[in-house]
DNA sequence: CGAATCCATAACCATGTTGTTATGAATTCA
DNA sequence: TGAATTCATAACAACATGGTTATGGATTCG
């Protein structure tokens, strides 16, 4: 995963609507227009949130008939998880490091 | 960790100067004038950067003498971490289930 | 076929973000 | 003390974001 996909996950995932809406996903595919029915904002406005998630590779949508299912995608998602958990996994690594050399009673 | 939180740390992550940012202070603290050097945009953005890295919760400031040091706070970008794997756990989960539905030799 | 439904896009507005330069407070150095 | 260094903040410009309403294409229903 490069930096401006990062960019874009993240992005999309910074939004509570957005993340409500993979929230609502984490049950199986949905409709554009149920989505719309579970949140207090327009048809048009869940149409560019659900178009953000799909452009970051969060959600896939799949048109049939004159209905559009939105579904999540786990594989991107799952790039930027392992992405912050190295950070993490560094920084906690460091500090237990700095630890061992601060407390370390065998100097 | 709440939404309100979840906005900002993502959100704080969504830049590559920030990510590249956290990169850095992998390695250990580094001063704002030490992480200015190593960016090609001006100090005041620099500290702009960092002041959202702060407000998220993804470092710490250190005022020492003249010079504030900026250290990885790991223990914010493990909640989100945390809550991106759930998600992914989740999704994972559930297309398992339906491959063993759709593709199950048993029925 | 005509009406209704589902959804995407355009146009617009208010607000937020990210860069810049200018400036000044606090600290250190000579 | 005077000069230099470090850093934060203010003010501004350019652009992005997220909401709205209006609209129209595609599909389905009667």
């Amino acid at each position: 995963m490069n930096s401006e996909n990062l960019d874009l996950v993240f992005s999309a995932l910074s939004d509570a609507t957005r993340r409500g809406i993979l929230a609502n996903l984490a049950k199986g595919e949905r409709t554009v227009h149920e989505i719309t029915a579970a949140f207090d904002i327009s048809q048009p406005a869940i149409s560019r949130h659900l178009r953000v998630l799909d452009h970051a590779g969060l959600v896939r949508r799949e048109k049939r008939g004159r209905e559009t299912y939105v579904m999540a995608s786990a594989e991107t998602a799952a790039h930027a998880a392992d992405w912050l958990a190295h950070y993490v996994n560094f920084w906690t690594a460091h500090f237990e490091r700095m630890d061992q050399i601060l407390f370390s009673n065998e100097e």
